[in-house]
DNA sequence: TTTATTTAGGACAAATGTATCCTAAATAAA
DNA sequence: TTTATTTAGGATACATTTGTCCTAAATAAA
């Protein structure tokens, strides 16, 4: 469904969401450890989710991502979609056509705009600060755990 | 969503079973230009459609590839989809954890269940010859049309 | 039997996605 | 100012997907 950057991006921004609300900033290392993520890729992604205001970034020592609390619960899965994988998960015939609408339908049009749409509601409904409440109670996870 | 091998794959199948409706077997340069897919590549992907038994392929002059007509009803999106892209559409963690499951759930987990049990479920309930017959009657279509 | 035609399959090439490594830039503390 | 630390970014390597090319196998017709 999603790439693996995309995979590791809502990773790690859940991380960085959940240590924000609790004041505190990280760095790359640690993320990558908690998130179980490759760390020199998870950086890239990181960087593009910081170009995207998404994630702000701090160099030097006590340095490390952060996120504003108040953007917490403004941010939507779906911005960090579109920032990794852009939108073409949303937009985009399910068959590859490049022409395909209502008045020009694939044969699964209909079907796949409903999924689809189901889709973008989805992530678009969904903030962060959703998401990282289930992981502060110890509900969900970000990593497979023992 | 899919894969360019699913796309192909799928929109080959639908072709060779609307002709197959109307009797016709097909040559692979036909279908390739039929739904403006890559030749050779159509030609790998029509392999695998053939050793999964979802089209029958005939060599030699007047040869190509057709379905039984008594099949085309039964034959699901679901099975071509197996059959090119394997099962990790409906299997598999929404942000690729290895364990994810309803005692371990990854922060989407509920959300991500709920939108590809739609998907499956739209894949193993649509038949060929639904879609054929929208097909036939030029309702829908199979490429870029001018 | 020979020839022409069509799919099967192996080898290879190109494009994209995933991942690593190294140096530069920024910055906090000594 | 110097040093240590941390992200930014370029270059590169590896893996997978996408795509091509060529020969083999099958088969229908002459």
């Amino acid at each position: 469904m999603f790439s693996k950057a995309c995979e590791y991006g809502i990773r790690a921004t859940l991380y960085i969401a959940t240590q924000s609300l609790q004041g505190n900033r990280v760095m790359l290392k640690e993320i990558a450890r908690e998130i179980n993520s490759p760390e020199a890729f998870t950086a890239k992604i990181l960087q593009q989710l910081a170009r995207n205001r998404i994630v702000d970034s701090v160099k030097g020592p006590y340095g490390g991502f952060q996120i504003e609390k108040k953007r917490i619960d403004e941010i939507r899965l779906s911005e960090i979609v579109s920032a990794i994988d852009g939108d073409n998960i949303y937009r985009g015939c399910g068959l590859g056509l490049e022409q395909c609408n209502a008045k020009q339908p694939c044969p699964l049009h209909d079907k796949f705009v409903s999924i689809r749409n189901n889709l973008r509601k989805m992530l678009e409904g969904t903030t962060l600060y959703e998401l990282a409440t289930g992981l502060e109670v110890g509900l969900t996870f970000l990593k497979r755990e023992a």
